[in-house]
RNA sequence: GGGCGGUUAGCUCAGCUGGCUAGAGCGCAGCGUUGACAUCGCUGAGGUCACUGGUUCGAGUCCAGUACCGCCCACCA
């Protein structure tokens, strides 16, 4: 060694001076890459990130979650591998493409679906290298060589055998029925993508005529209260329930529908509830789900009053043609005008709004393709229920359970042109269906080639769905990748994607995995063994992220401003299975600060290192107590970060490491060790290299860009055993139980208290800062330690000379000031500066409260109940304190006495 | 209407299977350029752990209820 790098570190870390370069060396090495195969397997699925626009904050806690358990996984040499994957979130590209295409003053049908897709491919795929750049910039060792698109050939390959598996197996079917209709991206929307919202409108009560047996009008009428008067020319019967009385004599008559007069009947059901509205329900099949359900049950006829667009058609009437909006208002005015409308009074209730273009969704009947979903979904409860899968947090197990068990069959298809598209194909001469893994030429019943495939594409989620087996060499069961990561080990998401992705990958994973367990190339057909939850990100007030509120964090701006570490370190650290977190420029700026530690601290101490150092670490046991406390503190923390990860604690496993390396290590043991090596003692050398090593590798998985930077220039100086050339395929440290050491940990902890107390002292007293002071240290048990280490305690106290004695009796008690702590006893003469009262008073305060403390605690061991009920352990724990708390009573009243 | 979270220092949050003399970061007050770091160091102030009751030798931690706040699910026109 001729040069320390060390020497060569700029003065403070700088964010975004080494990222870039690190990626690279990582991405050359083949780091990313899973290279251990027969080790355990750990396997990380990455979930679709946003093709649509900027990089969410959301996307930037995923991946420093996976990308956290990734790295510590590799390090432990497991089988690691990270799949990135990118879906294709194909309504909001559609709907993209469409706005561009509407300011032009276009619709899709203009360009034809040829030109339509290729702009959408364009968009794409500078989307798709924008996304892999912005991970690069996070960190994430995603092994990029094997992404995978939910839009490529094999997953088209995929989707097609999955659609023709079900469909032979009668689990696909296409119905006419009612489902959710998005007039603004004009396609079907699956129930979940409806989100409610309470909307302000006015509930109309309108008057239906009663008419007689003849059909003609009578004077009587029967209220109906409704919100969406716009739907009335669709009503084909009015209901009401058995029970209600005061309809009872009306079943069975008719009544007229207002605005198009047409006689319908009033039927009884028990949908209806007595309470609701007037209790007259108007039935409209075609547009309301319950009374899709009354007509089915009373043979009612359905009508259509809706284009596709959202506007009335000729069954409307003279509304044909009008926006929706604008015929509930015409249609409003005419009752009123009629006098049909009884009173309108004001209403706010819940209204289904499509989740990606915000339109008002209209129930209408629609022949779409359905997955008959409960034999998809029973195995998957079962997969909960018995344990082969495990959500974390558990509570969401109930979420999920209680979702699984009441679904309803799944709509689909979409009415988009970029996506799978469904592969049927009809045949224009005999109506049959073929459904084809390839694109068939002609009819597979009557073998005509008049046959044109169907114009819908499938549901982003059903490819989706796929992903944890497609991407693994699905449907080639004999893919190397199959048998070697599936199952795989972590799901990794977000709470509110349970529905749309967790449950549909458990389902359809577990049907089209189920022939590969029958073959034994897997052990089990769950898509994975845990579901991490983690929560949503907020803004630093608590409300959603909201880029038109500006309080929307861009990752990538505090990538630039705080570092890519620092962002991590923000996310992380606040980071709790299923709960969500708050970031604010304070996090980011504690992670910054934090870098910014480890860099210095790490770079004075490597920076100490000279030619010729022995940095084996010798045999603890003979030791100075500090090393064996600063050894025992890391393998204590080592072996707790260990345990939480596990556990998928991350939050708790980086604090513990950030608190030891910060305030024990940084704070306290380089402390020491500096005056030692300036005595010319070269021991600590060791110690200060391998607690640096070992902490680097902890927190590599939390801040990968930082650590292995440093770690770097301590490997030029003290090689990796293993020959590791960078961190990043460094072995993750096993804690070692050997070098805990309890009575280290306890004789350092009291040298700690002596130093504290003399600062204390000091700060109290208005010493000045610089100013060296005379104090004596009362050992008593500690005697021992605090002459070995009195030359630090000297130095960390600012106190010289410095006198260590036994006993009280060897301090002088004249003009001292004295505190008395647990492990001993500190005094300070100050005869310029002692101030009798003042002394006095702040005696007596500490004599009070060991006071309260001793009473409790005899109070305590006085009762036989406590004593013979509380474990032998924590009875003798109190006993302890008991004794050193009275000790150190009589050691202030004593001190009180001497005053005098 | 059902279900699930939350309520701990001024702010943001830790506190695992009950033993706490309740912690951290930020903020606040005082002191400080002692050759790693002012993105720092030292010292300190600050909490009836939402409320009520219960179980227990012992409850921030378990149970029941109450009050707010938030989220999810649900076909009430």
């Amino acid at each position: 060694m001729t040069a320390n790098p060390a020497e060569e570190m700029a003065t403070a870390y700088e964010p975004g001076a080494v990222e870039g370069r690190v990626y690279e060396a990582w991405e050359q090495s083949g780091a990313f890459r899973p290279n251990r195969p027969g080790a355990d397997p750990f396997t990380i699925i990455q979930p679709p990130p946003n093709l649509t626009g900027e990089l969410h904050v959301g996307h930037a806690l995923t991946t420093a979650v996976e990308d956290a358990l990734i790295r510590w996984h590799r390090m432990k040499g497991d089988d690691a591998l990270w799949l990135p994957g990118v879906d294709h979130a194909a309504i909001a590209v559609n709907a993209i493409i469409e706005r561009q295409l509407r300011d032009d003053g276009l619709s899709r049908h203009d360009i034809g679906r040829e030109e339509f897709l290729k702009r959408v491919w364009e968009f794409v795929n500078a989307s798709r290298s924008r996304i892999a750049e912005q991970h690069r910039r996070l960190g994430a060792s995603a092994d990029w060589e094997r992404e995978a698109f939910t839009m490529d050939e094999e997953r088209e390959r995929a989707v097609r055998l999955t659609f023709k598996k079900l469909y032979d197996d009668g689990l696909i079917y296409r119905a006419e029925r009612l489902i959710n209709w998005d007039p603004v991206s004009q396609t079907a929307v699956s129930d979940i993508e409806v989100e409610y919202e309470d909307v302000e409108s006015a509930f109309w009560h309108v008057r239906y005529p009663i008419l007689d047996e003849d059909g003609n009008k009578t004077d009587r009428y029967v209220v109906i209260a409704t919100t969406r008067p716009e739907t009335i020319p669709a009503d084909t019967a009015v209901a009401v329930n058995p029970e209600d009385d005061r309809y009872r004599d009306l079943v069975g008559r008719q009544v007229l529908v207002p605005t198009v007069d047409r006689p319908v009947t009033v039927i009884a059901d028990e949908a209806v509830e007595i309470e609701g509205g007037s209790g007259a329900l108007k039935v409209t099949p075609g547009h309301d789900p319950v009374d899709f359900e009354i007509g089915e049950r009373h043979g009612l006829e359905i009508i259509n009053i809706l284009n596709l667009d959202g506007t009335l058609n000729e069954n409307a009437g003279k509304y044909a043609g009008m926006d929706r909006d604008e015929a509930r208002q015409r249609l409003v005015a005419d009752l009123e005008d009629a006098g049909l409308l009884e009173k309108t009074e004001p209403y706010t209730h819940a209204v289904g709004h499509s989740e990606r273009t915000g339109a008002v969704v209209e129930p209408l009947i629609s022949l779409q393709w359905w997955v008959k979903i409960q034999p998809l979904a029973d195995p998957a409860i079962d997969a909960v229920k018995d344990g082969r899968i495990k959500f974390v947090p558990e509570r969401f197990e109930r979420t999920y359970l209680h979702w699984m068990e009441n679904i309803r069959d799944w709509c689909i298809s979409r009415q988009i042109w970029w996506g799978h598209r469904i592969p049927v194909w009809y045949c224009d001469d005999c109506d049959h269906m073929t459904v084809g893994l390839t694109d068939p030429t002609f009819c597979e019943s009557c073998e005509g080639s008049n046959i044109h495939q169907d114009e819908d594409t499938l549901d982003t989620w059903f490819s989706s769905g796929l992903w944890p087996h497609s991407t693994l060499g699905w449907p080639d069961l004999d893919a190397p990748d199959l048998k070697r990561f599936y199952p795989t080990q972590v799901m990794e998401t977000g709470y509110d994607i349970i529905f749309f992705w967790v449950a549909r990958m458990i389902m359809m994973s577990m049907y089209n995995m189920k022939d590969a367990v029958a073959q034994g190339i897997v052990d089990d057909d769950v898509p994975f063994k845990h579901v991490y939850m983690h929560g949503l990100v907020r803004a630093a007030d608590g409300s959603k992220m909201s880029k038109s509120k500006g309080t929307a964090v861009d990752p990538l701006g505090a990538v630039d401003q705080y570092g890519s570490d620092a962002l991590r370190f923000a996310l992380l650290s606040g980071t709790s299975p299923g709960n969500d977190q708050r970031l604010s420029d304070e996090r980011l700026e504690a992670g910054r600060n934090f870098a910014n530690k480890l860099w210095n601290a790490s770079r004075f101490a490597l920076g100490m290192v000279e030619d010729g150092d022995d940095l084996a670490l010798p045999d603890p046991a003979g030791m100075p107590v500090e090393d064996r406390w600063v050894l025992s503190r890391l393998n204590q923390v080592n072996q707790n970060v260990e345990r939480l990860l596990g556990r998928f604690e991350l939050a708790e496993a980086l604090r513990q490491t950030r608190d030891f390396f910060w305030d024990e290590f940084a704070d306290w043991y380089i402390e020491v060790a500096k005056v030692r090596v300036r005595a010319g003692d070269r021991s600590p050398l060791p110690v200060l290299v391998h607690v640096v090593d070992r902490s680097l590798r902890l927190l590599h998985p939390f801040m990968p860009f930082v650590t292995e930077e440093i770690w770097q220039r301590l490997a030029a100086i003290a090689p990796d055993p293993e020959g590791a050339d960078a961190l990043i395929v460094a072995r993750f440290p096993e804690a070692q139980a050997t070098l805990i050491d309890e009575s280290a940990e306890a004789s350092f902890e009291a040298v700690q208290e002596f130093v504290r107390a003399i600062r204390n002292i000091r700060v109290e007293k208005r010493v000045d800062a610089g100013r060296w002071v005379e104090a004596y240290v009362v050992g008593a048990t500690a005697a021992d330690t605090a002459t070995a280490l009195s030359p630090a305690i000297e130095q960390l106290a600012r106190a010289r000379p410095l006198h260590v004695v036994a006993t009280p009796a060897d301090a002088p008690t004249e003009g001292v000031v004295t505190s008395v702590l647990a492990v001993g006893q500190v005094a300070l003469p100050m005869a310029g500066l002692f101030d009798l009262d003042a002394e006095r008073e702040r005696i007596g305060k500490q004599i009070a409260e060991a006071e309260g403390e001793v009473a409790g605690l005899e109070k305590k061991l006085a009762n036989d109940q406590f004593t013979s009920r509380a474990p032998a352990e924590v009875v003798q724990r109190e006993r302890d304190r008991l004794e050193t708390t009275q000790s150190r009573l009589a050691g202030l009243r004593q001190s009180l006495a001497e005053i005098g």
